[in-house]
DNA sequence: AAATCATATGGTACCGGTTACATATCCCTA
DNA sequence: TAGGGATATGTAACCGGTACCATATGATTT
């Protein structure tokens, strides 16, 4: 690979004149700019990223960190922040974490220090600390689905409070009147919110009881599993609220394998809104997150951050919304 | 962010010795090895990859390259390739491209040049000729169902054509007398192959006729338009063999929106062996790549040419074997 | 006519590491 | 006892860009 100062050489000129030219900043005369370009075709010139990146300048790259790929509302994320990040010019690259703290911070190890101008964290792992950390190195950050205040980074996120009591609400106006709930880890905030949710409106019901609380890991395995149980506890449920649409679809197949009729039996509603919900027989009722507005937010957030060096931090909460379908 | 050279100054050594303990090489006295370490630990030292980079040395950062990271499939495989290199030290980010070829000189553009040092492809969009540059740069190259032969990268790919066979031969000897294909972009190697595959066994037959092909793009709606097509010309189909996962279980979607009975009326087939095909009712038969194999293989290659500094270029075919499951 | 300014280009220190080479002990062996 | 090898550390060039400062010229202003 060539090198500017080879490029400059062809083009019998300083390195100086062909970075001003590739940057288009100060001056460069026409001819001399037609010289270099001529040059820089000639020998195939690329910059290296990498010494930029050293002399100072901040690199067009943006990071996504995501807890589990194979959930698909985060692809799905993915593809709404890599629309925006490639319309303004950046490459996004994507970090499957797990949810595991330390390969979070391996990440960040990995790609800071100007590898990355920015990231966005859509997991929930890493302390208060640990960004901390990495917003004293002047990398802008936005984190999605983040509980507390804002006063390390932008936050956007989702209400699933709401979003869980809309859904209890909608299945009992569709006459359920025994209504279970799938929670997903309480070690995730949204999991935690929209356990909340769901007790707020349950427990003003006498056919509220804990044990209509079963356990998930937001995988698709548990939400077959967690039919399971439930059915042994409580026979005569009629409604299930599944933490999310993974779970829900999970939740489905352990109903339908069990020749339990969906939604005359039991209803069912998820919660995310992905697109995978639309194409299980039924269709899934779900509450949908605005998910490919979260994460062309989130990307012009960061962006914006990066392009102004810093700006306030805000935390944006985005409303989600019912989608009936024959699940319910 | 503290430097090198800082560390240095407060250790009392030079930057050479402190470089020399980082990286385990060279000589180092116990008491000065205390004395760095206790420098590094109260700067809170983070060597700067960036600069690690630009100095000659190797990245610990290697790049996947996925063409559609809402298939499952892609989430599988880069899992597994994720494991590998996680054990042996390196970062792995994740690029999706939508088989963009724009998209994925963009990757290599923002990546190589030592910012990451090996690629692996999952795709099928760029040209011979892309690659020889990357690779004309050092930078190791791995390709995941790649055609042709081994004389830029290595190569590893599972045997489409063959397991295309399989799924047709699988619904005949099920008692299939009419059995059509939903075929993939026929821009993808493997959905040439899967195509090929069948044809081969299919044209042996009376009841073949190729409108029994029907287009699909390898995602989930198509599956469902294709059945839409498919039954409009042949009331009398009585076999499907999709070209992926996928699309089966958007055709099984068409099928019981349309109240077919699967298997009893239409058998279905088809081709991955994602973790997805086990969550329908039924479940779907499917030819089973390695998935879990491929990755790791990929990954261990590609290590191992990183490591070694080039290295041969081979091509490796897997298997592939059916899984029979209810939908058959 | 002198001062000011826009245009155009070159020289080079610097970013933060790595590493080849030089230097200096100390110990062991022929 | 001179010389060779293992141990230990420092100096400085280098990787490939960026950007500050200096320099030079022609045009415009006062």
């Amino acid at each position: 690979m060539a090198t500017i100062r080879e490029v400059a050489a062809l083009a019998g000129v300083s390195v100086a004149t062909v970075s001003r030219l590739i940057n288009r900043n100060g001056y460069v005369n026409k001819e001399t700019e037609f010289k270099i370009n001529k040059a820089i075709e000639e020998l195939n010139y690329q910059p290296s990223s990498i010494a930029r990146g050293l002399a100072g300048k901040r690199m067009d790259v943006v990071a996504l960190v995501l807890p589990d790929i194979n959930n698909p509302f985060f692809p799905e994320l993915a593809r709404a922040v890599e629309d925006i990040c490639l319309s303004r010019g950046y490459t996004l690259i994507l970090c499957n974490s797990d949810n595991d703290r330390e390969k979070e911070l391996n990440y960040i190890k990995s790609l800071s220090r100007n590898s990355v101008s920015g990231f966005i964290f859509a997991t929930d792992s890493l302390s208060q600390e640990d960004l901390q950390e990495l917003r004293q190195s002047g990398t802008p950050i936005v984190v999605l689905d983040r509980s507390g205040n804002a006063d390390n980074c932008s936050i956007i996120r989702a209400d699933s409070r709401k979003g869980a009591m809309m859904a209890v609400q909608h299945l009992l106006d569709k006459g359920r009147r025994k209504i279970a709930h799938i929670y997903g880890p309480q070690s995730i905030v949204t999991a935690r919110e929209r356990l909340e949710g769901y007790e707020q409106i349950a427990q003003q019901y006498d056919w509220y009881s804990p044990s209509l609380l079963i356990p998930g890991n937001f995988r698709l395995e548990s939400g077959i599993e967690a039919v399971e149980l439930l059915l042994e506890r409580h026979p005569d449920v009629d409604g299930i609220f599944a933490g999310n649409d993974m779970m829900a679809i999970g939740a489905l197949k352990g109903l339908i394998r069990r020749g339990i009729r969906v939604p005359e039996q039991i209803a069912l509603c998820g919660f995310d809104g992905i697109g995978m919900t639309r194409m299980t027989e039924p269709e899934l009722t779900t509450i949908a997150q605005p998910i490919a507005e979260m994460g062309k937010m989130a990307a012009e957030i960061l962006i914006g951050k990066i392009e102004s060096n810093g700006g306030e931090n805000r935390f944006y909460e985005l409303d989600v919304h019912l989608i009936e379908r024959s699940s319910t």
